[in-house]
Formats: structure tokens, C-alpha cells, sequence
DNA sequence: CCGTCGGTGGCACTTGGTGTCAACATGAGT
DNA sequence: ACTCATGTTGACACCAAGTGCCACCGACGG
């Protein structure tokens, strides 16, 4: 997010050789533990396996992550606040289905290229729906966006949440529709297009999302 | 499910005092946990609290639960069985929307009477959508339950589950619409009537469940 | 009375995860 | 150059969840 910003009377980049440790340390993590899991499974692999092919220690892992999952669901993680800030972004009057197409499309369009970047969240996508408990902790995460969404969306039609049924129902379907395009794209391997996959989904949910709210 | 089998030719009922046993055990385990839960919060109570609460070692609590979740988990469990159930049952000729509104207002219907079940019912709920751990592993299930309608539901269309989107946009939705139902329900102490908030839920979802699949 | 079998407890063990502390690097001020 | 504050790390001890193993016991059938 930030753009390394610069200290006043020095010449070097303030984004302060510390911070930089800090991402190399994390991604050293991120690329030990993925290959590993990838490979052997996520049962089968031990932190103590994970952190001594990073070189560090046990302890330092629980400093990066809070958990063993998280090092696998952290890389959608970015997903979630993408697609809020998305919704937000939205102009005003635009009707709930095209708002919220455009937020849950954000993250996916970052599938859609076949980068490097793209072909490894593949991987971890298919790893995350086959494993039972990272499943457990990327949908408790995308719990959480259901209430960033859910707000977001209260407060974009002037609701308030607690009264009105419609801002969670149309938030929880719209990531309805999000699961569904990302099952079938791990299910093909990729070969499918996130972005059409998602475009056909919300022909099918935008009538509910767009119908009138109970009074 | 099964009602007191009779052995040929003894009088003794052939649920086997072993079968009884069992139940009792169980129900003594779950009883203490959720006592003590609904306490103490479920990160400070220890499985050990638990089974010197009932009376039994650590390692048969294990024998019956998967994991300290489960046991809280589990009493929410039958619910998935009587959506897939409910919604097997529901005539062939009858439209999405009401198919589904059935399936999932049967375990919702356990929730309204206001008996002890009920009860127990609401705190359970309440434990479960405030606790990080127990919510995942109740999205975990729930996730089991999207895809069993979502097989029934192809089903009963004559679709391909992994070449339409439908099937798994229509589950899902309704069980999105469950939620918000468990939630309100939740957040109002069970003051509000979880039939009538299915209701008004499936009526602003109801268009995308009936919406003409994609050909 | 005896053998089988399912349920149980006890115990050792692995693994995820945390608290604490001492060691060390960096960077700023004097 | 000295020093102090801050932040990161590794080592160690520790707790709780969960599993494998085995010996034991009570119920049931012959």
C-alpha cells in the first residue's frame, strides 16, 4: 500500500531496511512452507520442517503466522480487503448486482492472468479445498468479509444491518457466487475463466440481489 | 433412526444396554461440556476439566468426539442431515425456492418451539457464532451440507453438478440465507420467529432460486 | 465355566502454540 | 566513539490437543 516513503534529510528509502528483513523473513516462510505442503501434503508436513528449510526457528514462525494454516490462507488473504475497498469505491447509485460483481471480481481477475503469481494461487486454492482445515480457516476468513461486505453494503443503502435481512443475504451471496467460481476453476485446473465463470454466476443471483428490500 | 430392533427370541429390547451405554456416556460428556463451556468460554476450559466433569478419562472423550470443537459442534450436526433429507422428500414438480425453503426450515422449526431443547439450542448458537475456533468448524460442516443439496439438487434437475453453476449458486444461497436466519435468531435472544425470518429471507432470494438455469 | 469382544483407562508420545528471557542488531542522540 | 532505546531473533520451558498402544474388565454366547 505505502510507496516508500522517504525520511526528511536522508537519502535513504524509509522503508527501513528493518521492514525489508521483515517481508524477506515472510516470504522466505511463505515459499518453504508452499513448497513443502504442495509436495507431502498439509498433514504431513511439521512446522519444525517448515522453519528449519527456512532457516529460522520454531518461534519465529508464530511471529510471522498465528497459526500453521495461516501461512496457506494469508496468501488470499489480501482478497478480502480488496474486495471491500472495491465496494466501496462503487458509485453510489449503481444497483447492488453491479457493485458487488465488480468487488467480488477485483480478487478474481488476479487469477485470470496467467502469471506466475496466478499458477501458484492455483495451488494453493486446490490445496485449501481439498484439506479440511484450511478450508475451515479460509472460510472462517471469508466470514469475516461477509461482515466487512455486509456492512459496507448497510451503509451504502443507509440499513441498519441488525434490522434488515437484505445486506447479509445479498453479502453472503455474492461470495456464494464467489465460492462457486472458485471451485470450478480449481476443479479445471484453471482452464476456465474466473472472470466469464463469475460473470454467468451473477446472471443467475442478481435478481435476489437487486430485488426491493423488505420495507 | 432406527426403532428398537427385537432379537428372535429373548424379550429383552436389542438396543444393547452396550447401545445405551454408549448414549449415556455421550450425553453426560456433552452435558458437562457444555456447562462448563457456556462458563468459562471455550478457550478456558481443557478437555480435562471436561471428562473429570463426566467422569471419564481423556481418552474416551476422544472416542467420542473428533476434537474439543466437535462435541459443541456436533449438536448442531442432525441439521445437515435433515436438510438433505427434507429436501430428497420434497415432490419432484415443486420449485426451487419452496424445495429449499422446506429443507432448511425443518432444523430452523427444532429452533422456534420454545422448549428446553430450544432452550440449549440458543446458547449453543450464541457460543458458536462468537467463538473463532467454533465457527469454523461449523462453517466446516456447513460446507459438507452446501455440497450434499448441492448433489440433491442436481439431482432433482437432471444436471450435472461440475458443468452447472446453478445447483451450487441455489445451496449455497439458501444455506446463506439459513445463516442470516441463525444469526438475527441469535442476536434477538430468540425473541424472533426463525420461521417467519426464513420466510422473509427466501422471499428476497426466492427470484434467484427460480431464475432459469444457464442452458 | 470359559473364550470372545467391545468399551475403558492409563501412559507415553507427537505436535501446535505461547511466555519469557537473554543476545544481538539498528538507528538516533550526545 | 559511546550509549541508550527499540525491535527482532533463538533457545528453553511449558501447556493443551490429539493419537497409538496395551492391559483390563464386564457383557454375552457356547
Amino acid at each position: 500500500m505505502y510507496d516508500r516513503p522517504v525520511s526528511s534529510h536522508t537519502s535513504r528509502p524509509a522503508v527501513s531496511l528493518a521492514q525489508r528483513k521483515r517481508q524477506l523473513v515472510s516470504d522466505e516462510l511463505t515459499e518453504a512452507a508452499l513448497q513443502l505442503l504442495a509436495v507431502k501434503g498439509f498433514d504431513a508436513v511439521t512446522v519444525d520442517e517448515i522453519v528449519a528449510a527456512a532457516g529460522v526457528s520454531k518461534r519465529t514462525f508464530f511471529r510471522y503466522f498465528a497459526s500453521k494454516e495461516d501461512v496457506v490462507v494469508q496468501f488470499l488473504a489480501d482478497m478480502g480487503a480488496g474486495m471491500r475497498a472495491e465496494l466501496a469505491a462503487r458509485p453510489a447509485g449503481e444497483r447492488p448486482s453491479a457493485a458487488l460483481l465488480h468487488a467480488v471480481s477485483g480478487p478474481l481477475a488476479a487469477c485470470a492472468d496467467h502469471s506466475d503469481h496466478a499458477e501458484r494461487a492455483l495451488r494453493v486454492v486446490q490445496l485449501i479445498l481439498r484439506t479440511p482445515a484450511l478450508l475451515a480457516r479460509f472460510l472462517e476468513r471469508q466470514a469475516q468479509w461477509r461482515e466487512e461486505l455486509t456492512a459496507e453494503l448497510a451503509h451504502r443503502l443507509g440499513l441498519d444491518p441488525d434490522s434488515h435481512l437484505y445486506p447479509r443475504l445479498a453479502a453472503g451471496t455474492a461470495l456464494t457466487a464467489f465460492d462457486a467460481v472458485l471451485h470450478r476453476w480449481s476443479g479445471s485446473d484453471g482452464a476456465e475463466d474466473p472472470a466469464e465463470l463469475v460473470g454467468r454466476a451473477f446472471a443467475v443471483i442478481a435478481p435476489a440481489l437487486d430485488a426491493v428490500p423488505e420495507q
